[in-house]
DNA sequence: GTTATCCGGACTGTCTCAGTCCTGATTGGG
DNA sequence: CCCAATCAGGACTGAGACAGTCCGGATAAC
């Protein structure tokens, strides 16, 4: 199915809320203003800062500010940061040793290219894509359920 | 990590192989040739009917073959055929009504571009592509385990 | 010095998945 | 006509990954 975790869905919603900022915000103030649960904010939060996605200030006062525009982060980067990298099986560079039937399994790196096209994929769309379709849905809060029985 | 199932690729394997045969091919024959247990090549083989991309004939005497060629057939189907429809996240249009967060979530939907992003990557990789790569290690079964440690 | 915040890790319940097995339906051969 | 071989479809189980939580420590402002 192609699953990605539900911990990078909140990041980029973290992210965007953190774009609209101007000075540093705290993990529980990004909690109450996105609805997530505090402690897996702060887990995203970590997980961000430890790719370089933001910047940490220590101490009171402190926070969490963006390091780059929306538009320079490709949603691979986030993917990469909350996941780790982007690899659709195990037979991959990463683990080149790992596979048990080596000498039987006739793929030997195989899937290369499907994951190269897919990175490729990845890294041609921002989180500035993914915002502006994102905007009307906050100017039109009452009609959501409206547009979304009429879409099915 | 963007994770797909093992069965995905047994099935890339089991097709190729099917590929390489005239006639139809049961499964415990394949998996003798492949090495995969054959319960599960049993299991691979039916969602692959499921999906259309083998056909089936019952009974004494029967088997599976490839309904078509191994260049008609995007990663993207045999995928779909294994894992369900690609889809990313589970708030995408199959599961509309699921989310229950609705208010809340300012996502709606929001991964639907990344989603067809990678759909279409996923579509313009046949086994074909996939298979050339693959030949040079059937040619030479004695010097796989060489040809490995010398790239590690 | 006290308080607020981030940091790093460990821990646990839940859920999905890989893999196996069983019972029935279908077809060809003896 | 009966039997053997094969596919079909589902249920079942053990293992692994993940979401989510919590705790002790470090850092910086007041």
């Amino acid at each position: 199915m192609l699953r990605l975790s539900k911990l990078t869905d909140y990041a980029v919603v973290v992210l965007v809320r953190l774009s609209g900022m101007d000075g540093v915000q705290t993990s529980p103030g990004i909690a109450a203003a996105t609805g997530i649960p505090e402690p897996t904010v702060a887990k995203v939060l970590k997980s961000l800062a430890a790719g370089d996605l933001v910047a940490s200030q220590r101490g009171a006062r402190g926070g969490y500010r963006l390091n780059r525009d929306l538009s320079a982060i490709p949603i691979a980067d986030v993917i990469a940061a909350i996941d780790g990298p982007i690899a659709l099986t195990a037979c991959v560079e990463g683990s080149g040793a790992g596979c048990e039937s080596q000498g039987l399994c006739p793929m030997r790196g195989r899937w290369d290219p499907v994951n190269e096209a897919i990175r490729k994929a990845l890294s041609g769309i921002t989180l500035a894509d993914m915002q502006v379709a994102l905007l009307p849905a906050f100017r039109l809060p009452a009609h959501q359920a409206q547009l979304q029985s009429a879409a099915e």
